[in-house]
DNA sequence: ACCTTATTTCGACGATTGTCGTAATTGGCT
DNA sequence: AGCCAATTACGACAATCGTCGAAATAAGGT
């Protein structure tokens, strides 16, 4: 497992557009500082940034190679939580449980950027549109509900939190953020498909949870096929 | 699933020892011929030449990205075999049936290499020794003989035929050879597991085919341990 | 406002890559 | 043996990478 993360990393690193801005998305997904990545593959924080910048705009292998291992040494030292979150993530999606899709970006999208890519309407904490989304979760509100306990709702977080939870058959849009304000960890942006308007009680718990709220009606066979297609 | 394996090939080859054998592996799993990909990615064969042999240690990442695109689209243009192969080589490892393992080498080995990591006896063909082998099939030959038909043995290949083909629970040593004699593609090498001689029969078909046959008596649990091992 | 840490910018320079073109070598086929 | 295609070797050179170090800027906390 973690030689296929590693694989996969580091293709995505090499294949992408802008390896720099995947560097930085790993980076950030592993939660480390530049510093702190910097001690693990021996260069200066100043290194590191000008990766990441896109000073140089096609790293070669061995640098590829050297910051993979990087961050997969600091992961090892944290027990593997990175890991273990990806193959959390493959493992939801084999079973019937009420995740629907679960995906991150090749390229980091903005609230703002998502939003706009699912004809959505952000309706709390719009001032939060350049938050940084790396990838979604579409879950089934209704067996969500029925099915998840608390811990269970880490589990939606495959490689990082900063994403997007997407809920799907939502009535009244005040359950999924009840559910999202007694979770632990919250999500970088929730989604709610289904309705275009939210109560007074879920306008609330958004802005008290800072947490930016976007609205689609769209189709969810067509929502699907947008959220596939992003970040590409 | 062509971005998957764009991904996992990209990976593989920044993160290789050597990046040159694994892009000249990858090449040859396509089909391809030096100046071949050379036109697909517009560069002179000489080019192609000096990555491959090594001239070059760390291709940057343009130089992966355009391989990479390079031997995709000449899959597609011929109807993504490639693709397919890999596609059912996924597919087969899920499924009941009489394959036990199936996976790539990370580095190419030759027969004589692999033949000395299973601890095996090479009893046909030893002047083939040298025979590139990029990865493997485990099937068990009594469920093979029972359960697959001509067309099925095709799947036994994953992206390529240049691989060993292990038989387990082996009695005689003819039967799994003359279901090799009989099929339209041949495998790199031939490995029989369960016995430590075969009969004349199998001798002489071995011989015709000019195949390498490697006979091992290792423990099944560690044989399937070392090939996992294999080619890092 | 101040302090500390993180990040970014950028000059500089040695190392390496990417590529061409030419020629030599290898391998397969007749 | 000869021919042809594929592969390899290699000189050459422009472009880019990898990295340091110093300084500037940004961000968070008090």
């Amino acid at each position: 497992m973690v030689d296929e993360l590693s694989t996969r990393i580091a293709g995505e690193i090499s294949l992408s557009e802008n390896p720099s801005k995947t560097m930085k998305k790993w980076r950030e997904i592993f939660g480390l500082s530049q510093t702190e990545l910097a001690r693990y593959i021996h260069i200066t924080p100043s290194v590191v940034s000008d990766y990441e910048s896109g000073r140089r705009k096609a790293p070669g292998a061995n640098t590829i190679k050297r910051f993979v291992a990087g961050i997969m040494k600091a992961d090892a030292e944290r027990g593997y939580p990175v890991v273990k979150s990806y193959r959390t993530m493959l493992t939801s999606l084999d079973d019937d449980g009420p995740v629907v899709d679960m995906q991150d970006f090749k390229m980091p999208l903005s609230a703002a950027e998502l939003c706009h890519a699912i004809e959505g309407d952000m309706v709390a904490n719009r001032d939060k549109g350049s938050t940084a989304v790396y990838g979604y979760t579409v879950v089934d509100s209704i067996k969500a509900i029925l099915e998840l306990s608390s811990d269970d709702f880490l589990n939606l977080y495959g490689t990082t939190s900063q994403r997007a939870l997407i809920f799907t058959k939502v009535s009244y849009g005040r359950s999924p953020l009840i559910a999202v304000r007694v979770s632990r960890i919250k999500p970088g942006v929730v989604v709610m498909h289904g309705i275009d308007k939210i109560d007074d009680l879920g306008m609330r718990i958004a802005e008290r949870e800072r947490i930016p709220v976007i609205l689609t009606v769209m189709e969810q066979k067509r929502l699907l096929e947008r959220l596939r297609g992003c970040g590409r």
